[in-house]
DNA sequence: TGCGTTTTGGTTGTGCACAATCTAAACGGT
DNA sequence: ACCGTTTAGATTGTGCACAACCAAAACGCA
């Protein structure tokens, strides 16, 4: 890290500011689907795994957790939850039993008409200009990777 | 909202992976935070309310809930284990017996020295420069206000 | 072939986040 | 003073998110 880069000592309260907005916005975001998806019986999470779905098919649990970086102990419910909700199936791979492949049901393949005007709703409701939202998207696209990366600096 | 705002289909792309994005580097950067924090016994949520805490003193429940965004529900029970945890104390308002305020212990007065370091160790661990962060949180806020007054669209 | 290692999901336990509901205190108008 | 309304906070129940741990299947190599 060059010393350009390294933040002086008036930037630490900025620092605390994008944490806190990052963490607030993503909250008030959700909120702004909960009542969208509720119609379909979605909670926000349940509708990504769905977005993946109705983009592939069939995926194993363990790409659905590569798309959405998140692990067994959070889908694993999850996926009970849709199967209960008779939208997806899962069935161990022939092939290699260690993997439990997730596919749609013929519900929740009708789902996917349900939803195509999310994203349209959605923007609506937040009504930030697209030129925001494609330096919004490059930028936390970068402090996910920088924090992906993240060293867990032991500082002693 | 004008013919210019609207978002055309090009966007609803754009407009979903906004969304991940934000929920992606919401996560990612609590898990930085994480391992940080566990060297002072506190989760990411407890270190924003020790924030307040640190910077006025002593608040009401209510000014806690306003300030984070959180309501009861949330705080609660998060209070009672900082109480637990001998950060914090709880009393009852003697000039409104309805409110709860919430103060500093000793114990939790201190620990704000150890917090000092916090910021700068994440700045460091995320490493994106200054100028963004400023642009970043302020785009971050405008997200929050729109979604937090979106009306609901009852799209019937 | 046998056995240690890795991979894949599942389970358990803790802690948010939020809706819905409840209690008690304060308030407000008559 | 009375009673309906509002307000502050707690409680209950559901669903993530993640750490820690576990079991079974697959792999690899001596």
């Amino acid at each position: 890290m060059t010393r350009a880069d390294r933040p002086d000592p008036g930037d630490l309260d900025l620092q605390k500011q994008v944490c806190f907005a990052l963490y607030a916005a993503s909250r008030a975001l959700t909120a702004v689907y909960r009542p969208v998806l509720e119609r379909l019986g979605l909670t926000y999470p349940q509708y990504l795994v769905m977005l993946v779905l109705w983009e592939r098919g069939q995926t194993s649990v363990k790409a659905l957790g590569e798309s959405l970086q998140l692990d067994s102990g959070t889908l694993s419910p999850l996926l009970k939850r849709l199967e209960a909700a008779g939208l997806v199936d899962r069935a161990r791979d022939p092939r290699d039993e260690r993997s439990v492949v997730v596919s749609l049901t013929p519900s929740g393949d009708r789902l996917r008409e349900q939803a195509t005007g999310i994203p349209r709703a959605i923007a609506e409701a937040t009504g930030v200009p697209a030129s925001e939202l494609a330096y919004l998207r490059d930028t936390l696209r970068k402090i996910t990777e920088a924090a992906t990366a993240a060293p867990d600096k032991e500082t002693t």
